[in-house]
DNA sequence: CTTTGTGCAAACACTTTGCAAGTCC
DNA sequence: GGACTTGCAAAGTGTTTGCACAAAG
């Protein structure tokens, strides 16, 4: 768990991961990024800045972040995988099927939600990144 | 929308999509089956009956009745696919990351929370079938 | 008979893996 | 120095597509 006021290498090392310029250089993306990254930008914006990053680290470096719970991986559809730093809350979306939009979700609605299904079914729903798809009220694509 | 009592034809037809033998087909191993089905599944299950049966087929057909809303396809992870007849009413399932079983979500549960999202947001969420994954209470696995 | 669907095989895109060289602690 | 990471290239997987033939309405 990352505490306040940790450089990313400490995080790292906190959680039992190496500090290497390619796991520093991929957070560095994903923290200047809101919202979701996918691998390619992942992959683009390290490539563009002059450095070798191949896409293959790309992937095992996500997958490690997400492995220690640094990154939150959504699976939307096939090839369409997005990553999105997680910095200290849970984060939830609303992704508008019109526009493409992606809109902040309350956290406090989707935790009574999983409140409400442990009390009725006994069953702890792990959801730290939601992701649900819809259609915005005021879509400007409609 | 397939009205009570309509044949597996008449639905099709009613959706504007021909009845044809792998259709009916795909259909029938849909209806035969509770909960989701993988297009693996729906290919072996068909290729084991005898009938020759192209996973291209596959393919487009799931993809085809999932266009005309006859069937719900869920993306769970890449390569993981699942596909569900849908009978009236939706579907909501809990999925236990411990021992793999799925089991049924109270679909009230599941409205109140997005009339929850739409008073809030303004936002319509689209969830004929939701997937959520946790851990049940008296997992066998744990 | 016209339009739509199917089988086949090849192409695709995303993701994973084996291994040698390089890097972190 | 020893264990972990990266780059590279190649192999997997699941999924899609082009096209000629077959079938549905």
């Amino acid at each position: 768990m990352p505490q306040p006021n940790q450089s990313p290498s400490d995080v790292l090392r906190g959680s039992g991961l190496r500090a290497t310029p390619a796991r520093l250089a991929v957070i560095d993306v994903l923290r200047a990024t809101q919202g979701h990254v996918t691998v390619a930008e992942v992959i683009e914006a390290l490539t563009t800045q002059g450095a070798k990053f191949d896409q293959s680290t790309a992937y095992r470096v996500l997958s490690d972040l997400g492995g220690v719970g640094l990154v939150a991986e959504s699976r939307l559809s096939p090839g369409d995988t997005v990553f999105e730093w997680i910095s200290q809350s849970n984060h939830h979306h609303l992704q508008c099927t019109s526009c493409g939009r992606t809109l902040p979700l309350n956290d406090e609605l989707v935790q009574e939600f999983i409140d409400s299904v442990h009390e009725r079914h006994g069953f702890h729903v792990n959801a730290t990144h939601l992701v649900l798809s819809g259609i915005e009220h005021d879509c400007p694509g409609v």
